[in-house]
DNA sequence: TATTGTTATACTCTATAACTATA
DNA sequence: TATAGTTATAGAGTATAACAATA
């Protein structure tokens, strides 16, 4: 985890920067790196909490909570694409939450080079206790915020979203 | 990346947990998984750009954006006390960085146990080079946004910042 | 005894690419 | 030819722990 305490400045170096940017630029850095601080602070204690507490990582649990949104199952391309990560990432995953007995991989007959993938009912139950402490996790900080951040935060988070995709999807 | 082709839910189902989440409860839910999904988007889009056009990583450019605020040199444990990075990992970036002739290792004489890390002439240049294209990319991004969506977040972020750190050392 | 830094090890996640079986 | 999935490989990034040198 990285740059959570320094006031302001951190990975690009601020002090040095506000001599050198616009402070409108300086002003859009700043915030970029307390967005990263917060976000990896959080993610972070979420990460070693799963860990902790259910002996399993990020990744199988988004998988997991993906799957979740499928009751009849996905196939496994699908939930790549889904999901922006490599097929083989998804094989791996998926391997590793079938061997815990938490999800099953079907073979689809009408198409025999794909197959489906669904949470067991262990695997429901788990990612119910899971998902039960995750939330309690998430609301025991964002709950702190007023009404106010939230709708604020919520807000730009919406017009930030756009611009991201832009971002990762330039026009050339 | 993750998460990000979908509306409102992600990694914990929301059209389910918004069955069973009081709608505060969800709203804050919403926010985190948008919170999470943006601050990838970016941060992938960052690093394969630090890859792609200054054959580095993240972590590299972090390291050397702290020395930067430091230009008399920084003990490693210091560094990586600052950082939140275990020891080991200092030394592997280090290793890297001074490889490359970015940094430069400097024995005390009065602690034969310690050794400072500074930057390179050559890696004071580099990193100019790349905080210019970093920084330009954020403000890419950022600068797309209101004013009033800035400031709003930079609030709302303050406030995050502060129940963030209380998540991560929790008082018992 | 405690601290500094290195090394070894292991694990998770990721991407790329070669491969197979099928369409 | 294209697609679905697997496998192999490599490389970040991280943590833990053992260790040597020094304080």
């Amino acid at each position: 985890m990285l740059l959570t305490d320094l006031p302001f400045s951190s990975i690009a170096g601020t002090p040095d920067l506000e001599g050198r940017l616009s402070p409108t630029a300086c002003q859009h850095l700043r915030t970029w790196l307390r967005y990263l601080s917060c976000g990896r602070l959080i993610e972070n204690e979420i990460r070693s909490r799963l860990r902790r507490e259910f002996n399993t990582t990020l990744p199988r649990y988004e998988v997991m909570a993906q799957l979740e949104q499928f009751p009849q199952g996905i196939k496994m391309s699908d939930l790549s694409r889904h999901m922006m990560v490599t097929n083989g990432n998804i094989t791996g995953i998926a391997d590793q939450l079938i061997k815990e007995g938490f999800v099953q991989r079907i073979k689809l007959p009408h198409d025999r080079r794909s197959s489906i993938l669904k949470l067991t009912p262990k695997g429901k139950k788990q990612l119910q206790a899971i998902s039960e402490a995750h939330n309690e996790w998430v609301c025991s900080v964002f709950g702190q915020l007023s009404d106010q951040h939230i709708n604020a935060m919520m807000g730009a988070l919406q017009e930030l979203k756009k611009h991201s995709q832009d971002f990762t999807q330039p026009t050339h």
